[in-house]
DNA sequence: GCCGTTTTCGGCCCGACTGTTTTCAGTCG
């Protein structure tokens, strides 16, 4: 089993200790480490190899020993056990909008339902409604959860959000009285996707703010609406959820909803050894007199911790690192120079032209752009002559004083690792991005070995997109990214971080991992056109909640450390050994 | 089941809102 399996185990023997009413406490514990496990960048195999399991936040003798089992068996004997009580459907039930373990309890013991289909009927022939705690209204609820599971609303990617977000909040601000708007949760801590809207408020007065977010335009259907809380549906399925509260608990409430929930409960419980009460409305003393609160850092400060970016809330460390005052400083959009991936018009399917391009990223800001069109694998790809040709155009190109042009190409790493296009015209050039298009469901070893290969060429600055996920449509290739990383280090290879808002590729866990493995990485819009230059901010999103610094980004320097940097490592590389290099 | 800057036993984050109830259990975030 892999990490995501474990966790996943994990998750569904909490969801079974909830509904079989055994120790409420006991299924958090489980909860808890399927979170950390999930997010643990790094084989949990290796950790249990090393015997370091239990070195992991929440896993004692019990779950380590659990984690083994599941480690080698895939299954094991506490979820077997519960299984025998709780039928293995019902776990289900607990993703449904207002079902909960009491619910899903109730419905089994007393209608033996363990299934979504099962319960839909119930709830159409008005047998949910006659059970206990149960009613026609909650009957009618969970009718309606079902039907919009059917239609999947699902997650959406954190640009769109971003987006959104920033509409309702522009709104908000315009209502009198209003002195702070921010969008909280997933979508301030910059997840790669994003499930619900939360949105903070902080106003005197609650009423005007409420009554102003449930008349937005665009709002289909109020789910809760209370005094200082409220949550509504938007077209396209999406839900936004707005809280209101006094501006001494601006700070307090910031943090609350920004969350991760395992990140505040961290915080929290340093603070309650330490004396303080902390809830969405301030900072407490024992005896419930108010400390403080309108500041996010009162929060911090009566954990005994330094303010931790939002990126960084998902108690992977960074309540530590807060502690030791070893916090990273994050890479932020105003240290990226330039953009090292960049499509024009020259081919396939880029539709800028240089002149669109550079005005473009000189509005940004932007230093320095590589063009990178594509070879000759892609459609209407550039083959050997065309390219040599466009560098020269490139490099003639004038940009009247605006960001620098490098001449560069992503050229294609073909099914057995070669570049698709001889190595004498790549190194010719400014920068060269290598990447994969093409039978990305190889197995394991053969994939790795494409990727090592365009690595060793000696010619690769960069190996863009490397995983060639696209979220929500295809998952990522079986990369096997320790091997690539060794040899990344060893040959001074970068990794890209795509920010397309659909690729985020490589991801945060995998952007940590690699800045650890001593792997550079270069964050890149990969625009196709002019207007998708700013979607660079993605990839620091990204590359943030990876812990990385500014340091561990190419492209904060300059142009002319990048061209040097690239004639010293190909003078030095090693031409590629003659047999293929062995995976095993 | 886990864990310890008041603890190796006795705690475990905490408040808003809803619907089902006649004072609160359940769900959610």
């Amino acid at each position: 089993m892999d990490n995501a399996e474990v966790a996943s185990a994990l998750a569904e023997v909490a969801d079974l200790l909830e509904l079989s009413g055994e120790n409420p406490f006991k299924a958090r514990a489980y909860r808890r480490v399927a979170e950390v496990v999930d997010r643990l960048g790094e084989p949990l195999e290796e950790h249990e190899r090393s015997g370091r399991l239990r070195e992991l936040p929440g896993i004692g003798e019990r779950i380590a020993k659990t984690i083994g089992e599941l480690l080698h068996t895939g299954t094991c004997a506490e979820r077997d056990r519960l299984l025998r009580m709780v039928p293995a459907g019902l776990p289900e039930l607990l993703r449904l909008e207002g079902v909960g373990p009491q619910t899903a309890a109730t419905v089994w013991r007393e209608l033996r339902i363990a299934d979504v289909e099962s319960l839909e009927k119930a709830a159409r022939d008005g047998r949910l409604a006659l059970l206990p705690r149960l009613g026609a209204q909650r009957a009618k609820a969970i009718l309606q959860a079902v039907e919009r599971r059917r239609k999947r609303a699902g997650r959406m990617p954190v640009a769109t959000a971003y987006v959104h977000a920033q509409s309702l909040l522009a709104r908000l601000r315009r209502v009198p009285g209003v002195v702070l708007a921010e969008a909280c949760g997933s979508l301030r801590r910059r997840c790669e996707t994003v499930g619900d809207l939360d949105l903070l408020v902080a106003a005197r007065d609650a009423a005007p703010v409420v009554r102003a977010f449930v008349s937005m335009p665009g709002v289909t259907a109020v789910r809760a609406e209370g005094p200082t809380r409220c949550a509504v549906r938007l077209r396209d399925g999406l839900s936004a959820d707005l809280r209101v509260v006094a501006p001494e608990s601006a700070g307090a409430a910031l943090h609350y909803f920004t969350g991760s929930r395992s990140h505040n409960i961290a915080v929290r419980l340093r603070a309650l050894r330490r004396g303080f009460k902390l809830n969405e409305y301030g900072v407490f003393d024992r005896e419930g007199r108010r400390v403080s609160g309108a500041e996010e850092t009162d929060v911090f400060e009566a954990a005994g911790l330094s303010w931790s970016d939002p990126e960084l809330r998902e108690d992977a460390g960074e309540v530590e690192a807060a502690r030791s005052g070893t916090l990273p400083r994050l890479v932020r959009d105003e240290d990226l120079q330039g953009d090292l991936h960049v499509h024009s018009d020259a081919s396939s399917d880029g539709r800028s032209t240089l002149e669109e391009i550079v005005r473009e990223a000189a509005r940004l800001g932007r230093r320095y752009v590589a063009i990178t069109d594509h070879s000759r694998s892609r459609p209407l790809g550039l083959d050997a002559e065309a390219l040599a040709r466009h560098a020269k155009t490139v490099r003639a190109f004038d940009t009247q004083g605006g960001p620098r042009l490098l001449a560069g190409v992503e050229v294609d790493i073909r099914s057995d690792g070669t570049l698709d296009l001889p190595a004498p015209l790549l190194a010719s050039l400014d920068w060269v991005v290598a990447s994969i298009h093409t039978r990305l469901q190889d197995p394991r070893g053969a994939l790795t070995l494409r990727v090592i290969r365009a690595i060793r060429s000696g010619v690769v600055d960069v190996i863009g997109h490397p995983t060639g996920r696209r979220i929500g449509y295809r998952d990522a290739s079986d990369l096997d990214l320790e091997r690539v990383l060794e040899e990344a280090a060893r040959a001074g290879v970068a990794l890209e971080v795509n920010a397309q808002p659909d690729r985020m590729d490589l991801n945060d866990r995998s952007c940590r991992l690699a800045a650890q493995a001593g792997v550079m990485l270069v964050v890149s819009s990969d625009a196709h056109v002019a207007a998708h230059l700013s979607n660079l901010r993605c990839g620091v999103w990204s590359a943030r909640r990876g812990w990385l610094e500014a340091r561990h980004v190419l492209n904060t320097r300059d142009a002319d450390e990048l061209l040097e940097r690239r004639a010293h490592r190909m003078a030095h590389a090693r031409p590629e050994p003659a047999e293929q290099p062995s995976l095993f």
